[in-house]
Parts: structure tokens; C-alpha cells; sequence
DNA sequence: GCGGAACACCGAGCGCCGATCGGTTTTTCG
DNA sequence: CGAAAAACCGATCGGCGCTCGGTGTTCCGC
């Protein structure tokens, strides 16, 4: 039987490699930048050739987390995905993966990583839904 | 040069397959089990050949997801996690390779997070936040 | 005890993916 | 037009999950 092809997980992005997010970070330190710009922008201990970046950069575009357009003749990279919404994707990701139909256990499961953190922290998150709950209630959809 | 040994990240661990995270779904479902028990067990969608299923065992026995001892001539296995702490542990990883230092946009992309699946989901949300706020002010650790 | 059954164990191969780079082509600019 | 810079192409490598067959071990019934 020939192996059939694994398809991995639907939709689920897989995790990003060391060099690709070491990209993204160097993109959000900053506005475009080309592929020479960035392999000098990167830090030290990830020097690598032109090319590797080229292909990384390549591999990201595909992947739809960097926009970049031609200027002259280099591409110019911005980032597509702030920090936050790739951190909210890679989240979903992982959650949809452990999800079996009902919410909840995954949403436990975020206020038990929440609490485990420090007690502090659930504080925080129990202010930030009142505020996008309130923000939600004030109008947020008035079309 | 000799291309350095990847190491992918520390201590990360690297996300599931799709037979592995089947098999910890049937470990869930039911205390200890042998390797021909969880084959027989499985989705029909996921027949595997019995070495198969051994050796993804064996590979989450590395990875500490599994525990198991030998029972006559044949293992049982159990799940070393709960749904949840493994869940956790995958939060964790991803959240560990974008944090920057504080929590912050964490607490809120999970709230988008959240807020993005359903409207009511936010609800919910709060609700176990407060719910375990209360858990923890009244002696939730009376030591 | 002995032989078959059930299982563990080993090793091989496949496909996918990220990383890496060299060589070739294209584009730009002096 | 010619040199420089970048894109582009394709090849290799290592790691990992999946798959399985063959071989060794262990157990149990006869």
C-alpha cells in the first residue's frame, strides 16, 4: 500500500522554525526590509547566506505571514501578522488539534495555564474579557 | 560546514501527529490498555499495522506522554497527562517560543481567541475566571 | 518440556518540512 | 553595454512521524 499522504492537520499552520521566527522578529523590530537588510539585522549567532534567507523568506510569503512587493529589484518584506494574531493562530492551531466538540475543557485548560503562571495573572485575564465583553455590549457592531 | 544540529526548541515539545494524538484520545477514554487493545480501539479510519501502533507508543513513552508497565509478556499503557495538562504543556511551548516578556498580549490574542470562535464563548470565559477566583480567595489552600 | 501464539524489539524505507547553499538567470544602474 | 545585486532554481541534509516486516522473547496450554 503506498503511504498516503499525511496531510498533516487541515488548516493548522505547523510551527514555525527557528530561522523563520527569528525572521518574523526581526520584522517587527521594524518597517520593510529587504533580505540583505535582514540577514544583517539578524543577530549574531544566525548568520546565515543570502540564499537561506531568500528561501525562509520564500517559505513565509507562502505561508502568507510576511507581505513583500518589488522595489527596484529587491522585494521589500513586511510583516503580514502582528505578533499577537500569529500568536492567536499558532494558539488556534494547537487548540483545534485537542478540541473534542465542547469549548470548555479548552477554555479551562487556558485559565488553569493562566493561574499556573502567576496568581496575578488571572486577574488580568478576568479585566481583559470585561473589557472586550463591555467593548462588545457598547456599540462594537452597530451596522 | 557541517550543518549544526537543529535542536529544534529546547524544551518544546514538537507538536503531535495524528496517530499519536489518536492513540492519547483512546488512552483518555479508558484506563490501561495493551498496544493490541488500543489498535482495536482506534477510529476505523485510523487501522494501523500492530508494529505501528508499538512503536508510536514507544515514541510517546519518550516524549513522557505515556506511562506503562509490563503485564505478562505485553505492556500497558496509560496517559501520563490528562487532556488538559498536555493541552497546558502545547500552550505553553507556543506561547514560550512568541513571548517577549509580558504576558499581556498572550492573555489578550487568547482572548481574541476566544472571542473569535463564538460570541458566547466570551461569556463563558468569564464565567470560569470568576468562577476560580472565587476557588482561590475562599481556602482553596487552607495549608 | 514443547510448540505455537502473542508480543516486543530492531531496522529499513517513505514523505514532509525546515535549513542550507551554489550556480544560473534576470534586473538594475552607472 | 557591462558589472553588481538580487531573484530564482534545484539539490542536499537532518529530523520526525508513519509504516511495516522480520526476528527474538516470553508466556501459556497441551
Amino acid at each position: 500500500m503506498p503511504p498516503k499522504k499525511s496531510l498533516s492537520q487541515s488548516n493548522t499552520l505547523p510551527q514555525l522554525g527557528e530561522l523563520e521566527l527569528a525572521l518574523m522578529e526581526a520584522l517587527w523590530a521594524g518597517p520593510e526590509q529587504s533580505a540583505a537588510g535582514l540577514l544583517q539585522r539578524l543577530p549574531g549567532n544566525r548568520r546565515s547566506s543570502l540564499s537561506t534567507i531568500q528561501s525562509t523568506l520564500e517559505r513565509l510569503h507562502r505561508k502568507a505571514l510576511v507581505r513583500r512587493h518589488k522595489q527596484g529589484h529587491a522585494y521589500l518584506y513586511s510583516a503580514a501578522l502582528a505578533r499577537p494574531e500569529l500568536l492567536g493562530r499558532l494558539l488556534g492551531g494547537v487548540i483545534r488539534q485537542l478540541h473534542t466538540g465542547s469549548l470548555d475543557p479548552i477554555l479551562s485548560s487556558f485559565v488553569d495555564f493562566a493561574e499556573r503562571i502567576d496568581e496575578g495573572t488571572l486577574d488580568r485575564l478576568d479585566e481583559l474579557v470585561r473589557q472586550r465583553r463591555q467593548a462588545r455590549l457598547s456599540g462594537e457592531e452597530p451596522c
